[in-house]
DNA sequence: GTGGTCTAGACCACG
DNA sequence: GTGGTCTAGACCACA
C-alpha cells in the first residue's frame, strides 16, 4: 500500500498519518471506504499492531477517520466550511513556501505557472475516479 | 529580536533553526551578515547555549548559514540555480497544500487569487528593505 | 421510531439503551404501554434481535422496563420517592456540568436562565401529551 | 491524588481523563500547573506508564493540558469564548438530566433551588483558593 | 529526569 | 474478526 523509512526521525505512526491522510485527500481512499484492519495493515507493514492504532486514532483525532469498534475503520466524508483554521493554517504555509521559492530565485510568473499546472494535475486526477 | 514559545511540543533548538531561517528568507537577515553570538543570543532568550548551539549547526547544515571558526556564524548568500533539489522539496509542499484545499472544498480559482495576493505582499515587503 | 447511527463508536445496544429511556423519560412511552416486540424492531431496524435483546434486558436491569415471559416487555410507571439513589446521581451530573459551564465563563445567572428556559421547554411538551 | 476503579467497564485512561478534568475544572489544579510525572502517577496508583500517557494525551487532544517533551506536563489556561461546540453539548446534557429529573418527579421550583445551592458551593469554592 | 515511541503479547466487548 | 485496553519492558531525544 505505501512505503514506511523506519529510520526517518518521525515516529513511524505520523508517517502512517501522514500517508494515509494524502490517500484520503487524493481520494484515492474514497468517503466512507473501510481502512485496512489494524492487524492486516501490521503484518504487512512488518510493524506491531498498537503502532496502527495509534496512527489510526490520530487520524480519528484530526477528523480524517472514523472508528466503529468491532466494525473497522472507515474513511470520514469532508464537510466543507467546517474547516476555517485548517485552512488558515494552510494560507500560512503557502505564505512560507511562496517566500523561500522566492528566496531561491524563482520569478513570481513562474510560481503562479506551477501552482496553475499543479490545479491542472489535481483536478484531472480528481475527474479519473 | 524574536519569540520562542517555551510551551510548545516542538523543540526549543527547532523553534530557533525555523524562526532565523524565516528571517534569513524575508532577507531580514542579509546575505554575509552576522549572525548573533551563541553566548548572546543563549542570554537574551535565557535558554541553554548549547541549544542555540545545535540551531546553529543545524542551520549550518541546511545551507542557510556559515560557521568560520574564531569568527561567528554568517548568513550564507543564496546562489540560484544551485538548490534544484530544495525546490523539487517546495513544489512538492505545494503540491500537498493544494490537495488538501481542495479537498477542503476551496475552488481553484480562489487558490490562485488567495497566491497572487500572498505574492504581491511578499514582493511589496521585499521592496521595502 | 427512532434512529441508530451505526457509524457511531458508542456500542448498538448502547444507543438503544439511551434512546428508549429518552422515550420513556419524556413520556413517549406511556407507562405500562409494551414495547415493539424485539423481532419486529430487529427488522425494522435491520440490526441483529441479540441486540434488541441485550437492550431490553438492560433496561430492565436500570428499572425503566419490565418483562412478562411469554407477552412482552413493557415500560414501568415511574413511583416518586423510590429513586433516591438515581436523583444523587442525578445531582451529582448536575454539578459536574455546572462546573465545566463555570470553567467555560458562563456566569452563574446565565446558568440560571438557561435551566429555567429548558424547564419551561419541558414542561410545555408535556403538557402536549 | 484520586481513586480509580480497575473493576470498572470504563477504561482506566477514559477515569483518569475524567479525574483530571475534574480537577481542572474545580480550580484544584491551576493554570499552568505542573501535572505528576508519567512514571510517578504510574507507581503512585500503581499502574502501567502508557496507561497514563494515553490519558495525558487524550486530555491534551481534549484542550485541558498540554504536555512539554523533556519538561512535562501542564494545565493549560481556558480560554473563554473558544468552546461554543462544548457549551452546545453541556446544554443538551443539562436537559436530559432535567427530563429525568421531572420524570423522577422532582418539582421544576426544587430543580431551580437545586441548581441554586449548588451554584452557591462551586462559586464559595472557587473563593477560596 | 521528562515525555514519547515501539514491541510483544494478552485479554475484552461487540455483532 | 473487529477495534480497544492494558502490561512489561526497552530505547530515544530534549534540556
Amino acid at each position: 500500500m505505501f512505503e514506511l523509512d523506519l529510520r526517518s526521525r518521525a515516529p513511524v505512526y505520523e508517517q502512517l498519518v501522514e500517508k494515509i491522510k494524502e490517500l484520503i485527500i487524493n481520494n484515492v481512499l474514497k468517503p466512507d471506504q473501510q481502512l485496512p484492519a489494524v492487524r492486516v495493515l501490521a503484518s504487512e507493514l512488518t510493524i506491531n499492531p498498537n503502532t496502527i492504532q495509534k496512527a489510526y486514532r490520530e487520524l480519528e483525532h484530526r477528523g480524517y477517520i472514523y472508528s466503529v469498534p468491532g466494525k473497522g475503520s472507515f474513511v470520514k466524508p469532508a464537510v466543507p466550511g467546517t474547516n476555517d483554521a485548517r485552512l488558515q493554517a494552510l494560507e500560512n504555509e503557502l505564505g512560507k513556501i511562496i517566500s523561500e521559492m522566492l528566496y531561491l530565485g524563482v520569478p513570481p510568473q513562474e510560481i503562479i505557472t506551477m501552482l496553475k499546472k499543479l490545479l491542472a494535475k489535481k483536478e484531472g486526477g480528481k475527474l479519473d475516479d
